[in-house]
DNA sequence: AACAGGTAGGAGGTCATACCATTATATATC
DNA sequence: GATATATAATGGTATGACCTCCTACCTGTT
């Protein structure tokens, strides 16, 4: 026996899937005017119910500009807002090694930055956090702890490009180390000193130092984690 | 006189909004199920096809997952795809200064690592688009070319998650600077010497230099759009 | 008691129709 | 010709109906 699952899209999705494509391919460019809800439920042979909830979700992605009255508009997007989300949700998918290299090439840097920018509140708040990093009762408390540390850091270089990326790379983050947590074991015993030694550098302003314990901190994370 | 512009919102936004809200303050948890659509309708007092549609915007967004059959229920998303795109395109506030400074400490990691990375043939198209940077007519397709360059150096890391960023922060960057590209004089003979050192620094493996001379052209040429 | 099949209710999926609100256009009036 | 009014087009909302799918419960057979 050999038989297929029967995966049935549904219309919205079709009718989604229709549009992006007559705008990827050019056929409906920038600036023009759509069909009219009705017009289009004619076309494709669905009620204008399915095209409205099609549409609005298109225009909740960035895609169109609904105006009453007027019509619905095509948006030039230079930022696909859908694309984005595809890449972060789908980034589940990759190796977690990219994610570290990744982390390992800009977390030095945040830390590097921060030494140089934070103020003083902002090393007291490290401070802070380190003695709950300590106090930490098990793994998920410890990795909580140390989260919002990195967060810290990145928050301290003043760049809220970087804020809002290390934002984003630790959910991911915590979403995919959630599941491996358990198998890792003395993560909190083993990473202790080098995060005593990464607060201890940014507070004497070695922004070089700051970078290289990052590191090595990410890095002994990693492998504890393997 | 002084009026104020009455900015109706449309039932929709008003559902979305409140579902988002109840999600927020923890009265909806990730695991429970909505009411029925039928039932929200009675709740909010307006029609189920507008329920619809703001469920299917919310289900878009990542928030909620709708089963045909069994209901809608509230996602645990670690990832709040609408706050990352309002990341980025509230980005657009910042000043270039932060992406400059976020480029300039991640772009010259990125050539780094391809220089270590890339394989011959990536190698040999970073060689043509250089040629096609030098036949440039304008400013303007000196910036796309430019541009593509960039995103092929990402690439050539083998890292897709710098491959993702680098596109998102061009995107960012082709948007940004486009308003501005028309007062940027002589931008293209001003950097061609710096490109050509670049692509010849990947061509002979020096990463070091790679580095050095990626972060000496994004210097350059944000002064030149200065 | 265990299993397979049947049945009914609930929930989302889709449709058709009507009417409201806003915008653009055509027409009439001066 | 300019202005004002009526008309048409288009998105926004509301209702009610029917379909499909999932769940839970019932029922008869073994």
């Amino acid at each position: 026996m050999s038989f297929k699952i029967i995966k049935k899209e549904s219309t919205l999705e079709i009718i989604v899937q229709q549009i992006k494509d007559q705008i990827k391919k050019g056929i409906l460019k920038p600036g023009e005017k759509l069909p009219s809800e009705r017009e289009l439920a004619d076309l494709l042979g669905v009620s204008r119910a399915s095209v409205r909830e099609a549409v609005q979700a298109l225009a909740f992605s960035g895609y169109l500009e609904v105006i009453q009255g007027k019509g619905t508009y095509i948006l030039e997007v230079a930022i696909k807002y859908d694309e984005i989300v595809n890449f972060f949700s789908e980034f589940s998918n990759y190796s977690l090694d990219y994610l570290m290299e990744a982390r390992i090439m800009l977390e030095g840097e945040f830390a590097r930055l921060a030494t140089l920018n934070a103020k003083q509140e902002e090393i007291d708040v490290m401070g802070r956090i380190f003695n709950e990093i300590c106090n930490s009762k098990d793994t998920n408390a410890f990795f909580v702890k140390d989260l919002e540390l990195h967060l810290t850091v990145a928050k301290a270089t003043h760049n809220p490009f970087m804020n809002g990326l290390m934002k984003i790379i630790g959910e991911m983050l915590y979403k995919e180390t959630r599941k491996i947590i358990e198998g890792a074991k003395n993560i909190r015993e083993n990473n202790i000193e080098t995060i005593k030694d990464l607060v201890h550098a940014i507070k004497q302003r070695n922004s070089d130092k700051a970078k290289e314990v990052m590191i090595k901190h990410i890095k002994d994370v990693k492998a504890s984690l393997e």
